[in-house]
DNA sequence: CGCCAGATTGAGGACGCTCAATTCTGGTGG
DNA sequence: CCACCAGAATTGAGCGTCCTCAATCTGGCG
């Protein structure tokens, strides 16, 4: 097992931004034992239909989970970017549907479900930060569902380049300037689209004067004017703190 | 508060089949207080952007969760049948981003989320129970995601129908005949489709001798067509149990 | 300099949409 | 028992967004 310290770090600090954990609980996040992984672009790190024992913890790079039809057209259903843990849900269903990609290299820390029980059994608060970073997932899931069903192709990109700026900014990176190493390829698998649609649509975006993407840097010349264009509300990402009813 | 005993009970069979619960794990959830409510068709019980106070468990009838565009076109993100926890979500994100409404004239049992932090807080096995049910919940959104994203029209009526086929057999319906209480109207805000087009695949699916829907009712003819049609495989519904790498 | 993956552009086609009219169905009141 | 009605289902015609296929261009790298 690899050093965990300053690696699971990114992600407590996510968990600790929408729920409260004592200082006993974030030692016990801090110190979850794993694995370091490194995965080079376009290589499955958890494959479809595969028993999965531990939890991907995304250190660099960005990984996106996948569904894929009999002929093989694939569907991205989640992008993770460093501090996601991309397959949290593997740990109550160790049987998904779903299989992960690295978009780009990357690293990731394998932490074993054993230990994620562990965690959750001996403490609620941790048992909940984990059930609420599922859910957090989930309610960008149905995000995509309504971009991707009932938005044209221009508004869906419109929209994934906003959600992503905001994420990335959430991590300390510039909201308006920032790197996206996607390819055209990606983003179609992820909005449903062509990847020769995604050039015409980006195309149009940049004529628009609203956000130009080059050489795998995203640059929004008009976030008002992107985010109309999408749609764009960021509270589906609940990034900040919301007081539950607790018990 | 109302008598929940029988009410609760086919929830808890539900997650009883996934999840193992000691007796006493099941008492607490067996008694979990709520207030019963009758929605009428086609009305929003949980609306958008509201603060949700209370998880509801469908009773009886059909309940879709939803999530709409500025000009109010509806992209339905989950389908509830009876002994669904439809929004067990919002116990851990009060602020959800999508909503729910009644299909049919339903019944729906309001459960304080202050009760499922309390049952979650006073035991682990329950607290993993409800993190699982969302997970599920998830999962399916993910298959919905390939199925509206990645099969044309045809296809996507056929998975749908193929799930909610199993789904109801789960409960003791036929799964061969079935009543199925949704406008096309329904089918399509569920399948990202308009419902004209929605009309033309049922007739497609009707003459190629798969499966007919006349007055509510579902009749497969060919299950083992339908499903092929629709490449659906009933994996992502995770409805039997599956022993995690428990801790 | 050659190679390759990705980006870009063009031309033509198809799937699903829009708009509109008609039929069917079940429920209601006379 | 029938007339009536509203909502849903059904069908037709024309259109547009997005797809397919294919060629070309670009930038990074050996």
């Amino acid at each position: 097992m690899d050093q965990p310290r300053a690696i699971t770090e990114v992600w407590l600090q996510r968990l600790f931004r929408r729920t409260d954990l004592s200082s006993g609980d974030m030692a016990t996040i801090r110190e979850l034992p794993g694995r370091i992984d490194h995965i080079e672009a376009n290589r499955d790190f958890v494959k479809l239909g595969e028993r999965v024992t531990a939890a991907c913890l995304v250190v660099d790079g960005l990984a996106a989970r996948f569904g894929q039809t009999v002929e093989g057209e694939r569907q991205l259903t989640a992008l993770h970017i460093p501090g996601d843990c991309a397959d949290l849900h593997s740990a109550v269903l160790p049987n998904p549907e779903c299989a992960l990609s690295a978009v780009t290299d990357s690293t990731i820390y394998r932490i074993p479900h054993e230990y994620l029980h562990r965690a959750a059994q001996s403490s609620p608060a941790i048992a909940r930060a984990f059930w609420r970073d599922c859910t957090v997932d989930a309610s960008i899931a149905g995000e995509w569902m309504l971009n991707n069903g009932r938005r044209d192709a221009r508004a869906r990109l419109a929209h994934l380049i906003c959600e992503l700026a905001v994420r990335y900014a959430n991590c300390g990176a510039d909201r308006d300037r920032f790197a996206l190493p996607m390819t055209q390829i990606h983003m179609g698998d992820a909005l449903s689209l062509t990847p020769v649609h995604v050039n015409r649509m980006l195309r149009r975006l940049r004529e628009d004067g609203l956000v130009t993407i080059r050489a795998g840097v995203v640059e929004i010349a008009d976030w008002n004017g992107l985010a109309r264009a999408g749609e764009f509300s960021d509270r589906y990402l609940h990034l900040t703190r919301e007081n539950p009813d607790t018990g």
